[in-house]
DNA sequence: AAAATTAATTGATATTTATCATCTTAAGAC
DNA sequence: GTCTTAAGATGATAAATATCAATTAATTTT
């Protein structure tokens, strides 16, 4: 009864979230009631920043980018969305509106599950709650080192911690296919365009990486973590 | 019972954090028996990053500055704390350590209060969960708007966003004794300390501000703005 | 108050990084 | 497949910003 797309059950879900863990049958049979699966192709928009934040995302399929769009058409990408991660930002428990942007980049399947159900969730089972925060406490973490990084760092040193990154976190692979252009990985790291061009050139006369396009393969990495630790 | 410092009850006290709110008489009696306080002196360290993080900080007096020790010895300056606020970074959920430094920036009070308790009450009582979230979501909200600005505004656009701060969050006045050094303000928009100097000086040749050394007067709050705006 | 230390200021200069213009290559559209 | 458009690459230049060196206030210590 169910295409390759369509997912039964959150129990069975092999990219459930894994908070859910912490809830009872009776409890994930609710959130897999109130739940809502959607196709995206690469470049739709699947979750509008200012819109009303009525849901949190989660992927089951695909890649996405998470983008704050700021003054004069200006974007900032904050984080590359995989299956497997909660998507809800911090709009959700504030201002009730999506505080940033999430574009397919690849081909994505995407359950979304109503914020009442959390609500509720969070308000009767404290264990869920406590994930909660500690899934937000983690994305916090992280975003407080981006900004010091972002801060600190020169651009080689910021190019080589976007590298990691992809390396490390999103492609699970030295060797990938960026799928974001020159433009977005500028748009990660702070950079012009012409300067993540340079860069990766740069890195690529060095012997720290090879790259033909969009596809890029780490070399030597120990030589770019001295890179990124040297700022 | 009381010197001009002690606290009696949190019950009581009028820098209580306003999401006890949600506690009942004995929840919030429970956390006035597992608090302690402690004073401290300008330049003194209140909770240091990468130490346990046992408890969680409110200061009942004066002003703190909240910041990340980066490599080599550089810092960012991530908030001013004043009371009434919850003092508590990510490390609580994620690391158990402390994920920033917090140091006295005038005489402050400061009360402690023990994470355990603060587990307990997120698992017992739902209300306190959210509001729980909220908090951090409210201060993640600000951290992205943070990233975001630093990363796409120039040194005056930065300069105009600090000076905004201090006036309508910290000092609640046009006209305040900074209290930070001009290193201390550059830790605070990425900038080096000469050039908050000259933009400091650039600002009141333009009739924006008037500053004599530590003191500093927003003259023409309009313009600061627009200088925010523009970026 | 004098001495010593630290912070603020200023000018000169070097570095980093963005912008602009142009060209090339790759990817879609018909 | 050819045309069209978008992305990538490169060089030249300008703008933003940091660093260095020197000087002048402040502040603290003695």
């Amino acid at each position: 009864m169910s295409n390759n797309n369509t997912i039964d059950n959150c129990s069975t879900c092999t990219s459930a979230w894994k908070n859910f863990r912490h809830l009872s049958k009776q409890e994930l049979q609710f959130v897999n009631e109130n739940r809502f699966e959607a196709s995206f192709k690469p470049g739709e928009i699947i979750m509008k920043q200012g819109s009303p934040a009525s849901n949190a995302l989660f992927l089951s399929q695909g890649m996405a980018k998470v983008y704050i769009e700021g003054a004069k058409g200006r974007d900032f990408i904050l984080s590359i969305a995989r299956p497997g991660r909660m998507i809800m930002g911090p709009g959700a428990y504030t201002t009730s509106r999506h505080s940033y942007t999430v574009s397919a980049i690849t081909k994505v399947h995407a359950c979304f599950i109503s914020f009442d159900v959390f609500r509720k969730l969070v308000k009767s089972n404290g264990e869920f709650a406590e994930s909660m925060l500690e899934d937000i406490s983690a994305k916090s973490m992280r975003t407080h080192q981006k900004m010091v990084n972002l801060s600190h760092r020169k651009m080689p040193g910021r190019l080589a911690e976007a590298l990691i990154y992809f390396a490390d976190e999103i492609f699970m692979s030295d060797e990938f296919e960026v799928l974001l252009s020159r433009q977005e990985i500028g748009e990660m790291t702070n950079m012009a365009k012409e300067s993540v061009v340079r860069i990766l050139k740069e890195f690529s006369d060095s012997g720290i990486i090879e790259y033909d396009s969009s596809r890029i393969k780490i070399i030597d990495k120990q030589k770019l973590n001295l890179i990124l630790k040297r700022g």
